[in-house]
DNA sequence: ATGGAGTGTGAGTATGCACTCACTCACTGT
DNA sequence: ACAGTGAGTGAGTGCATACTCACACTCCAT
């Protein structure tokens, strides 16, 4: 900041800015192919104080492998507990979740970034951790079998492509037949 | 090559040696996080020349994406028509065949990068026309419903993530869950 | 045998990248 | 009032990366 009246935040505020700001960027180029300028810039922040908050791309990048898997579990346990509120099927609630997840888009492309970029094995480790928790998440909320899990986490990985391939913009039959929820 | 008995290849045959190189060192890696210079060395030739036989990273990139929707359905036409030898169901037996693929890895994971790649206009384009085919040959092959063709690439998405986060050597339920093949 | 087309390279260039350093400015407690 | 702490940055550093250029060697048609 240049302007006369600055204004201090608090590192955990501005940890909690880059974060947000990095989601959205990253999103776009995942982890090799987005530079750390270019979520600095998103961030509003420079790119030395960008590496005071985070010790290296790779930190930031953990951060937010958990993040993205702490938002869809979030997303999954609200959908289910309104399910149940309403008397239907928890499972289905989470399905539709989907689309909620689709919406934004960003958290979608995120979890695809960070599944590309599981040659790293701390990152790898991070996938699986997050994968475990989520598993165990819709089980827990659903009740549902091992095959029925499957099945849900498999529409979800189609999502994933369905968002990065962006086939909601294509109107030709073969976009239809992966979109077309589940039902 | 510095040797006294130098033997030229012909460009078309170096081509095909570079594609199946970079396959494997991009299967790792991916497009942003793969140098070109590892490619060159992983088809054993400068990175000089690298560059006559392919004008730009992103246009060997697109060759390779190109390939890799190839071999999928090359995989799934035999695997139908040897189920259809056999009296057996032909999406059953593509079905199957995803583990052909998983035992490869490197088709699973390039496919994987090519999403993750889809940012780009030019690969993103790739990845839909590669897509359209597949549908197409897989519901041709078949005769599978929308419903069925859209479990049966959710699942192919679902290995994909498998292949990436090497779930296989996992020892624990969750890992268990996305594996187990569909039945 | 030789010239021309085609295969192949060593040694660059220019830009991009992750990360650092030395520093300034805002706020807080005394 | 001011010393000390923490927020924040401009201007680097050094290395990696995509891509190029001038040149060498091999093969083959004549």
């Amino acid at each position: 900041m240049t302007s006369s009246r600055r204004v201090l935040s608090t590192a955990e505020a501005r940890r909690e800015e880059v974060i947000a700001a990095a989601r959205h960027v990253v999103a776009a180029r995942g982890y090799h192919g987005t530079p750390t300028a270019e979520i600095a810039r998103a961030a509003g922040i420079s790119q030395a104080y960008l590496f005071r908050l985070f010790p290296t791309k790779l930190e930031l990048f953990l951060v937010l492998t958990e993040d993205c898997f702490d938002r869809v579990a979030d997303t999954f346990t609200q959908a289910a507990a309104r399910a149940r509120a309403a008397g239907e099927e928890p499972l289905v609630a989470m399905g539709m979740a989907y689309e909620e997840l689709l919406a934004d888009r960003d958290v979608l492309l995120l979890q695809l970034h960070t599944y590309a970029a599981a040659d790293e094995p701390r990152i790898r480790n991070a996938v699986r951790r997050g994968y475990a928790r989520l598993v165990d998440v819709v089980r827990r909320e659903s009740g549902a079998d091992d095959a029925q899990l499957q099945m849900f986490f498999a529409v979800g990985m189609l999502m994933n492509v369905v968002a990065a391939m962006r086939a909601d913009e294509v109107d030709e039959p073969w976009a239809k037949v992966l979109m077309h929820q589940g039902k």
